[in-house]
RNA sequence: GGAAGGCUGGCUGAGUGGUCGAAAGCGGCGGUCUUGAAAACCGUUGAUGUGAGAGCAUCCUGGGGUUCGAAUCCCUAGCCUUCCGCCA
């Protein structure tokens, strides 16, 4: 949620880049509503001071047991104040639930350095990182190889659940193991405590960090007599809700979390895309980061996620670009994201491997999440980022792809031989 | 699935309609004493929002209600504990 006051002192700025991110605030409403609920509130407070003083009042009445009349006088007069109050307290409640319902729809803003542009199309790359690899033959696509050496098994996975499932078995479920041990242990070499969490949460928990209510559709949702729980579409949700609603140290930041959760997306809206493979499933696993900390740090710390999620490449050995997403393609939450995006040689192309956002205070004012700053004991929201480091499915995309050999062979990276003490995948899908 | 009990400040815990933001103890902070520390003693000490501040408002798990007035009564949601049943 955006700050109001900061949105109130500079509504022209704020207006101009929501706009940017395709929301189009309606200002007049906005004004409106804003200053109807500051009067009202203000107005409320009187008559409660009013009201409590008067109550206190007849209290002393009825102990000095006073004249029976003049109570009841006194009474008939709180009567009436407490009826304004009760009337005036809804009507703010109301006015507040109307703006609060209004700003939960409203996308964060992006930092001055976020380029400008419609969609994917327009983000710009930083850098690329590793040498691309060379083939002198004909790269297969990840899906190809797998079915050909019987380790993915793509029809008998949509039999099981329909389309975007697959089975995984010998050879590819044991990479998948030894990737999914891979990725833990580098994000505790990278500092990260982990974490072990929830895969179904709340629909409050779901708001806090800005899935719901706006992308309702995107997730699944489990729903038994009157228990309404939605999966997780990352682990940012239940990672970063851990201190919704609390108030931390300052002395306590930064907290770095890491978190292996399977991750349950719908995929709305990317009917026909990559349906091939195990690129978009509608379930997958994935270490994700997460990070609090005080307001002035975000950037440096946005910094260091990065260099976390970069490790985890260079240490497979990937090809492969960072790129800076355009305010068009950037997420509903965040105000800065950089992706990483792997070499695919099957594929030809560079594909969104892992995804690093800076939140700011978005996602803490939502999940009510704040600091006490060390100088001034004042209540400080936290910003919150995270990043994947990295989706285990793509992960094992990029080692099939990028190690394979003319025979359909995959070889097994030297960063995964602590897991997986093998040479490669051979011709017949059998680790030697 | 059935039954009962509970949820109060950093912690323990008192408080069943009136000056209660809440006794007492522990803990914390400051001081006396001491070469220093401990002990003892004295004082002080809940939080949030807002405001420059005095202040004002809100807060006894959340939400709603009754009342002039609610920590206290009623309804409701959540969580915890115990007992019985069932079960990996």
């Amino acid at each position: 949620m955006l700050d109001l006051k900061k949105m109130l002192e500079n509504l022209p700025e704020y207006k101009e880049k929501l706009k940017n991110k395709k929301f189009d605030l309606d200002e007049k409403y906005f004004l409106d509503l804003t200053s109807d609920i500051q009067n009202s509130k203000k107005e409320l407070q009187e008559l409660q001071s009013k009201l409590n003083k008067g109550s206190a009042n007849i209290g002393a009445l009825v102990q000095a047991k006073a004249d029976n009349s003049e109570i009841e006088k006194a009474k008939a007069e709180m009567s009436a104040l407490a009826s304004d109050v009760k009337t005036r307290e809804e009507y703010v409640r109301n006015k507040e639930a109307e703006l609060k319902n209004y700003m939960m729809y409203m996308p964060n803003i992006y930092d001055d350095t976020t380029p400008i542009g419609k969609d994917d199309t327009e983000n710009t790359v930083v850098a690329y990182y590793n040498e691309k690899p060379k083939f002198d033959f004909e790269p297969k696509e990840h899906y190809v190889l797998g079915e050909k050496l019987g380790i993915l098994d793509f029809e008998r996975g949509a039999k099981l659940a329909g389309a975007r499932f697959t089975v995984m078995k010998a050879a590819a479920s044991r990479l998948e193991m030894a990737v999914k041990n891979f990725l833990f242990e580098t994000a505790l070499e990278n500092g990260f405590t982990p974490v072990s969490v929830p895969f179904m949460v709340t629909r409050n928990i779901a708001e806090g960090t800005g899935q719901l209510p706006k992308f309702e559709d995107d997730m699944f949702k489990t729903s038994n007599e009157g228990k309404e729980l939605f999966l997780i579409p990352t682990a940012e949700v239940p990672v970063t809700n851990i201190f919704n609603n609390e108030i931390l140290d300052e002395s306590d930041l930064p907290i770095n979390y890491c978190s292996l959760t399977p991750c349950f997306r719908v995929e709305a809206g990317s009917a026909g895309r990559d349906v091939k493979g195990m690129f978009r499933q509608h379930q997958f696993e994935k270490v994700e980061m997460v990070k609090f900390c005080a307001k002035d740090e975000s950037w440096n710390e946005f910094a260091r996620l990065t260099a976390s999620a970069r490790r985890v490449l260079d240490k497979l050995g990937l090809h492969y670009r960072e790129v800076t997403l355009c305010t068009g393609d950037l997420g509903f939450g965040a105000c800065h994201c950089h992706d990483f995006e792997v070499w695919l040689p099957g594929q030809n192309k560079y594909r969104e491997i892992s995804s690093c956002s800076n939140y700011l205070d978005f996602q803490a004012r939502r999940a009510n999440i704040r600091y006490r700053d060390k100088t001034t004991k004042k209540n400080e929201f936290v910003c919150t980022l995270n990043g994947s480091a990295m989706p285990i499915g793509r992960t094992m995309i990029a080692i099939i792809e990028n190690y394979q050999q003319a025979d359909g062979s995959i070889r097994i990276p030297d960063a995964l031989k602590k897991w997986l003490p093998y040479e490669k995948i051979n011709a017949e899908g059998e680790l030697v």
